[in-house]
DNA sequence: TAAAAAAGTGCAACGACTCAACTTTTCTAT
DNA sequence: ATAGAAAAGTTGAGTCGTTGCACTTTTTTA
């Protein structure tokens, strides 16, 4: 590795960290990119030669999310349903405050922040069409099923609804269950 | 009305109209808010002193949606399942090119625009709150009931879900025969 | 080793949007 | 009816995110 893409590295290391440690200390609207930059020591510009928007300072540890996704499809226990596999792990995966302090502020700019929210999700939405087609390879449908991309939507969307909401975990199961089992007949409610 | 009222609504509706035939001919994101602005004779500032952003511009006529959806789920036939009605209202509300050609250049201009699909699905999951709470009313469950929320979220999520798939109203209904049947089970499948 | 290609950096600029001040219109108290 | 206050419209100057162009530095190639 060269010297060149070494210093590369640091620099782009360098403004994600000023980045975080800005935006958690003063608020995202409260800082520009050109603070980040300056505490950083480049240019404004340089900045977006590393990321693609100033959401994107924040959102840098973005890999194989995708692939846990469609591996939790393929490799579900026997018997086990998709949309119970896609809950278990929605779960798992959700920062509930019992994790570092760090991370807890880190969720809650993220969640406080308009913007941040949008970005996010549309980082995690963009994994709709990879996971639709794992879950139609493993049900044997054609791969542009609209049913199995039906599910791969509203499953990824489960953790943008259960935001903002009181109770997220409670949120998730009903979620889940809806997809599960289906809306309940009037009878049986 | 006053004289003021009526001038405040003229402009308002000048620069409404000038949007909305600068951005059919050219293109959103070749249109300047200056460039309304120039259209309707007033400064830049003004037009947000209308319209809360550029996007906006295109979404005025935007009021009484809510007020359908409920009545969807309110005044449903008897015997009609609640996600039945909505996929009925999302189906009839749905624009098929059948409708004006001016129309069909306005869902083109916004579905390949990303600012104006993003803005587009936030004003319409603005009813989520509302749709839910209809939801919950019209199955006696409590005004917060997460399973009445996640089906509110899901239904509207439907549209979004439909975008940029071939066939539409095929989604549609895929969307909404998981909501009402649930994932099949694997036998049955 | 020279030349050329590629990549990093910065200045100046554009477009969306806001702020503080100014003007005009409407309301209210005499 | 009218002066003065309050409300609302309008504006020019500025901020912030983001990009094009020019310049420097590093790497590759002849």
């Amino acid at each position: 590795m060269g010297r060149r893409e070494r210093k590369k590295a640091a620099t782009r290391q360098a403004l994600a960290d000023a980045a975080l440690r800005l935006f958690l200390d003063r608020g995202f609207d409260q800082v520009s990119v050109r603070d980040v930059a300056e505490a950083a020591d480049v240019s404004t510009t340089t900045v977006f030669k590393h990321f693609p928007s100033k959401e994107a300072l924040l959102f840098d540890l973005d890999s194989d999310r995708e692939a846990a996704l469609i591996a939790v499809v393929r490799d579900r226990p026997e018997g086990m349903s998709i949309p119970t596999a896609l809950r278990e792990h929605t779960l798992r995966m959700h920062p509930d405050g019992a994790g570092d302090p760090e991370m807890a502020r880190f969720v809650e700019l993220t969640e406080s922040t308009p913007a941040l929210r949008e970005y996010g999700r549309r980082m995690w939405m963009r994994h709709e069409a990879a996971l639709a087609a794992a879950v139609a390879e493993a049900t044997g449908a054609p791969e542009d099923d609209p049913g199995c991309a039906a599910l791969a939507h509203f499953a990824l969307e489960t953790v943008s609804f259960a935001r903002g909401r009181g109770d997220a975990r409670q949120a998730i199961e009903a979620a889940f269950a809806l997809l599960e089992h289906g809306w309940p007949a009037a009878g049986q409610r």
